[in-house]
DNA sequence: ATACATGCTGGAAGCGTTTCCATATCATGA
DNA sequence: TCATGATATGGAAACGCTTCCAGCATGTAT
């Protein structure tokens, strides 16, 4: 018994190919008989349609791509995740392009993979695109939405990093902090990425607009992960005359190294050391860690959704010139600050 | 201008159909004149072949699918940088199936997504079939390759669990200690899992070949996160009286749960609790975590490496009754012992 | 010069569906 | 009874490629 195909089914139930495919896809027009012995013939033979060909046929793919810069870090894997199960639930497929910090790979992906007609969507997740690459994906006409990072032209879900960044090291400030170190994401390795430059741009407006130096030597440059930010903590918590009061780390990860850092010097969290973080990582609760709260999975999950409902209100066949896209929304995602016990006043 | 087809380009490089075909999938039989032609035309017109007309003519998919229970872990996450990278780098898209622990959605994709003839090869990390699943994987004849999982019938890369647990046990128990606890996985959570039962036993064998008693009380169940191995380990030290002078968690990221609610109890790691992993996982280089390194990025990378293999030696259609798979080979993969300074002879 | 192998080429037959369109069936109202 | 519309059906044309096959040049050995 090889695999079954449509032609076999129709034998089987006596009925022609035409009538099969329409009763199977559950489409209009076929009598609740014919779709039945259909069915039946069916599952006796254990046919599932081809993809591919099916594919070609319909110009529908049921399949959306998920370009990620990492798969390591929390944020997007629990924003793979979110998608992953929406797409799952609706049948469709995920293709994961992990393009990493290899630049060639990007290109590859980009310039290969994602033009190649078999996805229905694109989730570009903190990916920052130049125009023409923009142009190029909105040529294939597909709808595209970003999460977590600026793409011109396309839907973005995102949230507004500069202003929450803003309100944490507000939130060190209103404690009564005035040295206050920032732990923020490695400024060269991946040009693709600036969420690290815009949450800094608000630390250093919350720092300026409440009239508190930035201390060049205080703001370090880590790699989003517990153990970059964990060295960085330590050379900046090494020196116990010029020490900073508080740490506003660009994600928990990050914070939670700078956590670590200050125990080994044996300084107190937060008595003789507040820690901020940002992203709502579940490790966060173990330390007790003051953070803003994104819910990174719901944003992936969103995302999944928007392009499903796209993809089933959109045209049949995409390259019959039909608008790039709906109209480039740009919603904010709600976040929740979230108050534990890793800050506190200053140490007198 | 639309998507350019073949047609397009074969028009414009003055070529038939059939030798632009040719030329731009590098086969043999045309002129360097036209295959020149031909790949001008195509650049010029930014044709990139449908994957879906290619796949169905060709029977060649250029895809493989791989189906994980989590993508948060480490190790699972690892694996999937693994398999993405060789796969990306190998020209092929890699469809990622995050089945969690929801047993619908495994079932879903097991009956729908991998039969549908769209994948030339599958990974499944660390998931345990059933004879009839395995049987209904191996009917669509693609090469399928288990990662860490019994895969009976079908080729596998794994580690041996059972000895490296002992091993580790081991260490434990030639430092002096007899009263070790261990953290395991869930029991309950996921069947499908069956990792966490071979490790324990590997604990089991090595305790009692030495003559000493597992206690019950400190054989505790997480769910192979740090929080929730902190907050089981937190129960295990609280009494002090009678309070195990070593843990081995079952994934360095339990582990680092116990030396994190060893550190709240102010017990000092190695000199008053022993903690030894088993991963390899980055973040144990801060907690001097003494581990077993296993490589599963690499084991990830490999697995792809044997399907690219496999796939490129096979027939070019899998229909035509193809052997399941050349020979169902069992690799172990290397792992190394790591000792750090987590653990230590117990105290006096 | 003839015979033959060799290298390129284009026509056309798939690949396995979906969907258009023409036809057939059936009930309904005049 | 006959026209009329609604509903079901199957034939056949896509979908956009790959690849088989036959044909036509060349080049080489007789």
């Amino acid at each position: 018994m090889g695999l079954a195909g449509i032609k076999d089914v129709a034998d089987r139930a006596g009925l022609s190919i035409a009538t099969v495919s329409r009763a199977l896809s559950g489409k209009a027009n076929v009598s609740a008989k014919s779709r039945q012995l259909a069915k039946a013939a069916a599952d006796e033979l254990g046919f599932v349609p081809s993809y591919h060909a099916s594919s070609l046929a319909s110009g529908r793919n049921h399949n959306v791509g998920l370009v990620v810069p990492s798969i390591h870090r929390w944020y997007f894997s629990s924003v793979v995740e979110g998608v992953s199960g929406t797409l799952l639930d609706a049948g469709y497929d995920l293709t994961l392009y992990n393009v990493g910090d290899r630049p060639e790979r990007r290109h590859s992906v980009l310039n290969d993979f994602l033009v190649r007609k078999r996805l229905d969507a694109v989730i570009a997740v903190a990916l920052v695109l130049s125009e023409s690459e923009i142009k190029q994906l909105l040529a294939i006409h597909r709808p595209i939405v970003g999460i977590g990072g600026a793409l011109a032209g396309a839907s973005t879900i995102r949230i507004d990093d500069a202003r929450l960044a803003r309100t944490a090291t507000e939130h060190l400030i209103g404690l009564g902090h005035t040295r206050i170190a920032h732990i923020t994401g490695d400024a060269e390795l991946n040009q693709d990425f600036k969420l690290p430059g815009i949450r800094r741009a608000g630390f250093e407006a919350a720092m300026e607009a409440a009239g508190h130096a930035v201390r060049p030597e205080w703001v370090v440059f880590a790699d989003f992960t517990i153990q970059g930010a964990y060295v960085c903590a330590r050379n900046l918590l090494a020196s116990a005359a010029g020490r900073p009061t508080a740490v506003f780390a660009a994600s928990d990860e990050m914070a939670i190294g700078a956590i670590l850092a200050a125990r080994d010097f044996g300084l107190r969290v937060p008595q003789d050391l507040s820690v901020i973080g940002m992203d709502g990582h579940e490790l966060g609760e173990v330390f007790g860690l003051t953070t803003i709260n994104q819910d990174a999975r719901g944003q992936g999950a969103l995302a999944a959704r928007m392009l499903l409902e796209t993809i089933d209100a959109g045209a049949r066949r995409p390259a019959k010139g039909t608008p790039p896209s709906a109209a480039a929304t740009d919603r904010e995602y709600p976040t929740e600050f979230l108050v534990r016990n890793s800050t506190a006043v200053p140490p007198a």
